[in-house]
DNA sequence: TCAATTGGTGTAAAAATGACAATAAGTCTG
DNA sequence: CAGACTTATTGTCATTTTTACACCAATTGA
């Protein structure tokens, strides 16, 4: 075998580290291995690429196979490459995360999972490879994102509240309810000038009900051409 | 083959964007390639990963080769994992970056360069493989890191004046010169309390001679462990 | 000594941030 | 239907941060 050839002896594979969110809580998607290595542990929904597939392809496939789901939000965030991060053989990892509203889609388990599953973010336990330490990672990678970029809208309703707004940013933030002062909060988002008025008020609500607002994608992109930079 | 088998086909490189700065210009450190493929192309340097090295060790070893250098600051930004990126096979490269003071190293070009050279980044041409996407990608991490991370310091004399710092900045960023304003940088950067005097004034210049000032590294960690976000 | 060059400094206006509490609009219960 | 309950909505003031802006100081060299 040539020197080249021995280089030759390597895979690679995408994790998707895909977290939800139901209204509540910060979520991420979790599989239950059904193979070796690892079998029974939890673990990120990931996959081998194949070999004539794309890198960014490989991890849209994968959360279309997991969850039905095209042209979400999707980011590489890095790659993972410890030599002994797979006991199989040498495979390094690039892991992708990305953020959906758990409500719109069903969960379809691919076949080398038994299981997939919702878990809390904050209740994330023991998971197979090194998937803690890229869990850890993007967990880092989303709060910076959620900063800076206006991904958190998707996770919400077509229309919604600028409450059920603050509470998204505190609990992706992991701030306590509350953490966000509500005034400031709302004298910011809207002086962005990003939301519109849905003309329409919260309903079966006991209580006063909310204006329902939504996020204008066309006033957005213009805000960036003109060198607008979202920061909240 | 299996089905298994036939994903372990694959290679990896580390390819490294080393930038470095002379004292007034932004530059990165190229090869000539004096191999097929891109044979007598500029390119990034770069080495397939040995089967058992990790990722981030294969990237400090590619840069010691060609700069004899160690413990200098060096991250992944990202993997590029184009099908046809590499015409001989699939090979995914991780990119990682690098920020270095140019007089302090002298370059030793590997055994796969016939040549390596400092090319301004401003004026740098067309690249072998897609190294060009790659080093946008780098540039474009490097402005970023260089304004949250005290990074910039290591680039200029141990002992320098605000003005080379604020140059620095001003070259890294791709800003007009002046672009920053001369108090207001001094304020700022000043107020951090990351800078001592030391003591000393420039000498051999036929103008007024500044005062020279030391990056505290100490002082720094301390505020680090104190929540202090480095921003300039 | 004077011209040339770069070093060094302060202030005021504007903008952004952060802290803070009372009234409004509904529903529900008795 | 009155009163209790719950959440929505709004503004001000003090503080901090940012930005714009111009003159005198120190040294060299002719």
């Amino acid at each position: 075998m040539s020197e080249v050839e021995s280089f030759f002896k390597s895979a690679f594979s995408v994790d998707n580290v895909i977290f939800g969110f139901d209204g509540g809580d910060l979520r991420v998607l979790l599989i239950q291995r059904g193979a070796a290595p690892f079998r029974g542990k939890w673990a990120l929904p990931g996959d081998l690429v194949y070999p004539n597939e794309d890198l960014d392809t490989a991890a849209e496939r994968v959360l279309e196979q997991l969850t039905g789901l095209r042209g979400v939000y999707l980011e590489q965030v890095k790659a993972f490459g410890a030599v002994d991060r797979h006991p199989l053989g040498r495979v390094i990892t690039v892991a992708y995360f990305s953020l959906i509203k758990i409500s719109n889609y069903v969960v379809t388990p691919a076949s080398f999972a038994q299981f997939a599953q919702w878990h809390l973010v904050k209740e994330v336990d023991e998971l197979a490879f090194d998937h803690n330490q890229i869990l850890a990672t993007c967990l880092h990678q989303l709060k910076h994102k959620v900063r800076n970029a206006p991904i958190g809208f998707e996770l919400l309703p077509p229309k919604f509240t600028l409450t059920a707004l603050q509470q998204l940013y505190e609990s992706i933030l992991d701030l306590p309810v509350g953490g966000i002062d509500k005034r400031n909060f709302r004298k910011k988002i809207l002086g962005m000038g990003v939301l519109v008025e849905a003309q329409e008020i919260q309903e079966g609500v006991a209580h006063r009900p909310a204006k329902l607002y939504q996020f204008d994608a066309d006033r957005y992109d213009q805000l960036v051409a003109g060198g607008y930079v979202f920061d909240i």
